[in-house]
RNA sequence: GCGGCUGUGGUGGAAUUGGCAUACACAACGGACUUAAAAUCCGUCGGGGAAACCUUGAGGGUUCGAGUCCCUCCAGCCGCACCA
């Protein structure tokens, strides 16, 4: 035989088994156990399969092939999120249509994937680009919009110059966009959002109920931004009018000596005839619209704004009469827009307050207020607070609630960082969205039974510089007749994100052909909630967010019988350069899979994307690591040539095989490939130093290898003459016993030190052992003029205490 | 600034959750086989060295015992960031 394994002919030739059989085709046997884990699906860019991608669809096929072989019904589908701008922008460059380039990427992708070997059931395969499957996307934003969760706002959007389209909040990073990197600005356009706000409260409360990792729990908790306070309403003097402020800090009230609007706060328009400077104001106004959002906190170091003259505030708490300013470090899209500033303990104001010479008053004791805001509160005491001197900082919260309640110039408020989702994109690749403008009637949906709408093929698809729809050219298609009145009217001419898609997906693998509802209750009863979904940490606020928004909407109406749609998400660490760099196409490091296909077989790459490191860490790529991991299987391979006629698991053989099936059974569960793996190259090293394996024992290794390398496990198991393929082989139960040594290997410490080792019989009296211990030859001169004040005999340690 | 994560050999990383630090690999080196190379197999491989001893980013603490727990720093990565 061989040193090396004939990879290619061996993948190929099970792939094509598994296929014609359809083993991995998911039964709607519902008396069956169910399993549903989930990967991301896929967005098929026009590069190919990233080396990132494989890494998470291994590990949840290793669970997946697991879970067939204890017996589940497992359901591990894939598909497409297609839909998106880097399609749009490839064949604008292109001049090729974005379906045609979407058909093609998506066949590289189905070819790659399926040289892998992944267990997907292929006959659930959605993609989102479908009218069949945009129907119901479609169908859901309908629900959205009767259930008033949609929206259209006239309200400043995140516009990337760039890409020529609105962005969500969660699309920018660093003042950029988060895809191409180009600036982004502030636009006032009218869009759609849709009121995920309405879900804020239950997105926190119910992480409780799920098993998501501690990370993506937080960030979600953080995004979401919940802060607990009060609105305090305060007159305005000159305007006959009341100014709504909101704070966290309602102990403060009587610390509040100036009072700061933001500049896009409504109330300036309507005060603009009582403001003395409003030519100042405006010009104020003015330079602040001109800046992004990014702009206004980069410069904010150096505060800046204006004072309206002529316009004051009283403090409802003192009745004292206080200036208003209105300066751009107060946010319109935050709490009311306008805040009571408290310069003593607010380092914000602080600032502001020093700049403009603004009075600065202590209410709260303990530090230096003229040098700097004290803002730590932890046992603070309240000073020149009226009926709140005296009092904690906590007990003063309190107090001041009550009473803004009692004297109803304020209430208790809760506020959520979470804004509203930009909805609306002006881009052609992106599912219609299904409502009429009729002059006589407003918006229209259309009836659901006119789903799918379908998204019109134009010639000039290109974003305009403005940022007006691509679709709005497509003139015949805009043009319609209300669903209502019959008059004419005009289509929306946005399209949705490309996150509306993947906001559902996995609700449709349950059912993914079905033409009358997006998924048959029966199927969704059994199917749903995903048992295991692995991901990106980049999805964290976004795709994961926007799904477990539009799954509680889905439940409040009864579409899907569970509040959550992912039981448990875990997370994979990204997969670095050689050079410990990002991968990139500019920092010329990128690893192309199919070349590790090609050199060293889709075994030894799904390997070594499970061996290279910890799952949830990002790490470095490496060749040689690959190179070893092929290394590893030709060594497994080889082992045929060492079969010896003994019968089952040889009884020295047996605490090995025993100790790596309860190592590798545990680790998948845990996702600790790696040591899962060192487990078996330990074994595989444990048959070769003994020269011998039988065909019990390696077929132990197979099993416990197939879901990490199905091929090369399927080949050998057959060429050992097993009848029954790997894919629904038992998984092998450990037996305790075989794991329960005869011996036991103590270290014999001296103060802490390890001075000697001790081999057993298991099963000693303590007191037997000490005296072994401490009759150690190698530990003698180290109690020499010492007296022994105790032993610590605990598992395998034996630690005499002398001095 | 706030929140989270990480720090162990030349490299990726192990460590049964407080119990013999450096498993398993990669790289390197030596040997066998070969005319030779590749492949393969067998060895060596934290530092220091005659031994003692030292070693998990630094310093302190708790403990019979600390990579692991506590406190104070330092460095790096990620997320959020004028959120009132």
């Amino acid at each position: 035989m061989t040193d090396r394994y004939d990879h290619d002919a061996i993948e190929l030739k099970w792939q094509k088994k598994w296929e014609d059989a359809h083993c991995f085709e998911a039964k709607d046997d519902f008396s069956l156990p169910k399993f549903y884990p989930l990967i991301e699906f896929p967005y098929p860019s026009g590069a190919g399969l990233h080396v990132g991608h494989p890494r998470s669809n291994t590990a949840l096929d290793i669970i997946a092939r697991k879970r067939r072989m204890e017996g589940f019904n497992v359901l591990y589908p894939i598909g497409y999120d297609a839909f998106g701008l880097p399609t749009e922008n490839y064949a604008i460059k292109t001049g090729r249509q974005p379906e045609l380039v979407t058909a093609e990427n998506i066949a590289r992708f189905r070819t790659q994937l399926k040289r892998l070997g992944f267990s997907f059931d292929w006959s659930r395969e959605v993609n989102t680009t479908d009218p069949a499957y945009y129907k119901w996307t479609q169908w859901i934003f309908l629900k959205l919009y009767e259930h008033g969760l949609a929206y259209k706002a006239e309200i400043p959007i995140n516009f990337c110059t760039s890409c020529k389209v609105g962005l969500a909040n969660e699309e920018v990073v660093d003042g950029v966009c988060e895809r191409c990197g180009g600036p982004v600005i502030q636009k006032v356009r009218s869009q759609w959002m849709l009121k995920i706000t309405a879900y804020a409260q239950r997105l926190i409360d119910d992480l409780d109920t799920v098993d998501f990792i501690d990370r993506v729990k937080t960030q979600q908790i953080n995004w979401i931004g919940r802060s607990e306070g009060a609105e305090v309403d305060f007159r305005i003097k000159g305007v006959e009018d009341t100014l709504t402020v909101f704070t966290t800090r309602a102990d403060t009230l009587f610390g509040a000596t100036y009072m700061v609007m933001s500049p896009e706060h409504p109330l300036l328009a309507k005060w603009a005839g009582s403001i003395q400077n409003i030519a100042e104001v405006k010009a104020y106004q003015a330079a602040s619209a001109r800046k992004s959002d990014f702009e206004r906190s980069e410069l904010s170091k150096e505060k800046t704004g204006v004072p309206l003259a002529g316009i004051l505030a009283i403090n409802p708490i003192n009745g004292e009469t206080i200036p208003v300013w209105i300066s751009d470090y107060v946010l319109m899209s935050y709490g009311t827009g306008a805040i009571m500033a408290v310069p003593g303990h607010d380092a914000r104001d602080w600032e502001f307050a020093k700049k403009f010479h603004l009075p600065i008053v202590e209410v709260v004791a303990g530090g230096d207020v003229q040098k700097e805001a004290y803002t730590d509160c932890g046992t603070g005491v309240m000073v020149n607070s009226g009926f709140m001197t005296g009092l904690q900082v906590e007990e003063a919260i309190e107090a001041a609630k009550a009473y803004l309640e009692e004297k109803g110039i304020g209430r208790r408020k809760v506020n959520y960082k979470l804004r509203d989702w930009v909805f609306t994109r002006q881009r052609y690749w992106g599912e219609p969205i299904p409502l009429v403008n009729c002059p006589a009637c407003g918006w229209v949906p259309l009836p659901y039974e006119q789903l799918p709408l379908e998204l019109p093929h134009i010639e000039n698809y290109q974003p305009s510089d403005d940022g007006s729809s691509a679709l709005s050219r497509a003139v015949d298609w805009i043009h319609t007749t209300c669903p209502k009145c019959g008059g004419p009217a005009e289509r929306e001419a946005d399209t949705m994100p490309n996150w509306a898609g993947s906001s559902w997906y996995f609700l449709r693998y349950a059912d993914p052909h079905n033409d009358s509802c997006l998924a048959s209750p029966e199927k969704l009863r059994y199917w749903t909630p995903v048992d295991w979904y692995n991901g990106g940490m980049e999805h964290t606020t976004l795709h994961l967010l926007y799904s477990r928004f539009w799954h509680k909407f889905l439940y409040d109406i009864g579409v899907v019988p569970t509040p959550e749609p992912y039981q448990k998400r875990t997370s994979h660490g990204m997969i670095l350069g050689e050079n410990g760099d990002k991968m990139s196409k500019s920092r010329n490091n990128v690893i192309n899979p199919d070349d590790i296909v090609r050199e060293l077989g889709a075994d030894s790459f799904r390997l070594y994307e499970m061996f290279m490191g910890a799952f949830d860490q990002p790490i470095p790529w490496s060749n040689s690591g690959a190179q070893g991991c092929r290394r590893f299987l030709d060594r497994v391979w080889r082992l045929q040539d060492m079969l010896t006629d003994g019968e089952g698991i040889r009884p020295a053989m047996q605490p090995a095989v025993h100790a790596a099936i309860k190592k590798v059974s545990e680790d998948y569960e845990r996702m600790k490939y790696n040591t899962a793996i060192a487990a078996m190259m330990s074994l595989v090293n444990d048959f070769y130093a003994k020269g011998d394996v039988t065909k019990a024992e390696l077929h132990t290794l197979l099993t416990l290898l197939s879901p990490v390398a199905p091929h090369i496990c399927e080949e050998m198991n057959e060429r050992l003459g097993y009848a029954i393929p790997m894919y629904i082989t038992p998984w092998p139960a450990w037996d305790p016993n075989a794991l329960v040594k005869d011996t036991i290997e103590y270290g014999v410490q001296v103060n802490g030190k390890v001075r000697a080792r001790l081999a057993l019989p298991a099963g000693l009296p303590t007191a037997e052992i000490e005296k072994q211990a401490l009759a150690q030859a190698d530990v003698l001169p180290y109690l020499e003029g010492k007296a022994v004040r105790k032993v610590i005999v605990v598992k395998n340690i034996i630690n005499i205490v002398a001095g």
